[in-house]
DNA sequence: TGCGCAGATGATAGCGCTCCCACCTGCCGG
DNA sequence: CCGGCAGGTGGGAGCGCTATCATCTGCGCA
């Protein structure tokens, strides 16, 4: 650090230097760059030319430091690559990115309170002003509590324990369409292999897939459960394809289903002439594996834009109330579902 | 703000406050919080039971600003969900955290120099004391050469004509396992769909895999280009499954492996029979899908903690000479290779 | 016995910005 | 004609922390 106040070479230049070369005031420059509306046109045009000649750059940790707002949203996502969440964050960066604000990523690598709560502890360090939860919150800690009383946070997976706003894709209506379109083939019922319990995202599938069938009189077969993982899924297969009267398997996610259909495959039995398999999200690989894969595509980018939209108005209003937000996803046919073949 | 020194209730404990609990100055909290050596144990001990009854958290606005050290890395990728940079973001944020680094992520939608530029603009603002770009950087402009200059940066792509350091997958030995693996089955010469260009991953495997050929003075074919997508692997594959003399492929990688396969099944090809296909990743879909994918292993999160132990050591001493590192990929074969038929 | 040095602690001065308030123009109405 | 009021501007005072230097202890050694 530097006794004199004069500027020096190797430093680079702060809203003083801009002022001095303005010929304005400090302050004037702070206004001119904030873009306040008590500042002469013909002052600002001044303060930006003094600020392309110098290259002046804001100093992002004193405006923080001064003014506590930080202009960045932080996202809590699992330490994996399952497509859902990959493509969940691009959009919500891109969304940001759009708002002016930056994007703190935190991750986890289990869904532990503690490690949540140590995720967005590090978010509350960068003082982010908002929080986005990629993950359920299984228990609503203390800390998380306080946490979430301080800082805006939504979460998208819609966790129903805790504080926060939510935003969802409409997996109820996912399920729904999923298993309607099996039915629809003329299939009796329709089996179902779930995410784990924790996400809400699977339950919700869950409680969809069941609420279809119960209304048709169907019976409700017994409900099969992976880790959204390709080897679950085969897992699952394998238990599927011992049992002689399923036709029809609704799968809760795309990379679970292919491994589903591969330990049908290795049992002997044809996807989609023995039995059908739909899965959700519609991933880059769906339509090109074999067989291509039916699916319910999830709107993520959407997605990603609505829960940065409904963290933007949360910040300006921490009181506004807000009701949920969805939006809606769409079955995608592919040749992996078949009518049922007479009996 | 308030004129008052005192604490005020609504406001976070800040150093002084812990100070006063303690017993000691502001100073001494510093130091014992920062692990400066010459701090009595005593004296620590009551530091820290002092921050764990107000419940003070360091404020890193305030750290930035006064030492310009964030202890924050950045990363520059693009905004697609390939699974290669997803996986190597998850890598790096695990090396990072746990040598006590936050990471901020930039992203950029296209591979302009001015996209890229302004990523890296966005992480310079946010005083990152190091980058990891993993993007390609195909022109290096002035604005970047100033800023790889001032702040310590490594590529992960190896992109040639950077200034910056580079850590690297070694791309050349994973074509060559793939190559002659195929020869090996007994193939007379292999086909080659590569990636992109302006990505070095993709230039040297299509290298690693014209030398083995070369070596073994078999016939060269021509080169066929994707752009990482399944789909350009479909477009490929609707081009080799013409060609009658085609029965081996070497694919960039496995999404476009699976396009490739696809098409070719769609033209009446068989995988292995007729055509053996081997791809570039393992992703987890690659044991999944049908036929399960003969693959070219990359070990991402080494190759993030190796990234990240690079720029470790880069910004301890930007002087430092170092040599580009590179992590080895492994062959997995599976059941889409298979030997030649006699002719 | 005393000097000096090293280890431990404290005091002070910023880091670059934004807040609050005072100021200074010019213009309106009384 | 002058007080006042509004829009524009400038002047300080911090924001919470760390760097630098000063200070203060205790101890070894001559």
């Amino acid at each position: 650090m530097d006794k004199h106040t004069t500027r020096e070479a190797g430093r680079p230049p702060g809203m003083t230097d801009v002022a001095r070369v303005a010929g304005v005031s400090a302050q004037t420059v702070s206004r001119a760059l904030a873009g306040h509306p008590n500042v002469q046109e013909k002052t600002r045009a001044k303060v930006l030319a003094a600020v392309e000649q110098l290259g002046y750059r804001k100093n992002n940790a004193a405006r923080v430091l001064s003014s506590g707002r930080s202009r960045t949203i932080g996202v809590v996502t699992l330490q994996t690559s399952f497509y859902s969440r990959t493509a969940l964050t691009h959009g919500i960066e891109r969304a940001a990115q759009e708002a002016g604000y930056a994007v703190s990523a935190a991750t986890t690598a289990s869904l532990d309170t503690s490690a949540i709560e140590s995720a967005m502890l590090r978010l509350a360090d960068q003082h982010v002003e908002g929080m986005i939860l990629a993950v359920p919150l299984i228990h609503v800690s203390r800390q998380i509590e306080q946490l979430t009383g301080a800082v805006p946070t939504i979460t998208v997976d819609g966790s129903r324990t805790s504080a926060t706003e939510v935003v969802a894709v409409d997996q109820s209506l996912a399920a729904r369409l999923a298993t309607r379109h099996l039915l629809d083939l003329g299939h009796e019922t329709v089996w179902h292999v779930a995410g784990p319990r924790a996400w809400l995202d699977a339950s919700s599938r869950s409680q969809g897939w069941r609420a279809v069938l119960e209304g048709e009189g169907r019976v409700v077969p017994p409900e099969l459960e992976g880790d959204w993982s390709p080897e679950s899924g085969y897992r699952n297969g394998l238990i599927l394809g011992r049992i002689p009267d399923v036709t029809a398997v609704f799968v809760a996610s795309d990379e679970m289903a292919f491994g589903v259909i591969r330990a049908l495959h290795e049992l002997g039995r044809r996807v989609p002439d023995d039995i059908s398999v739909v899965g959700v999200d519609d991933i880059a690989l769906a339509e090109y594996c074999s067989p291509s894969l039916t699916t319910v595509a999830q709107p993520f980018a959407e997605m990603g834009a609505l829960a940065v939209a409904h963290l933007m108005r949360y910040i300006a209003d921490p009181d506004a109330a807000m009701e949920p937000a969805s939006v809606e996803p769409s079955l995608v046919v592919r040749a992996s579902t078949a009518p049922a073949r007479r009996v």
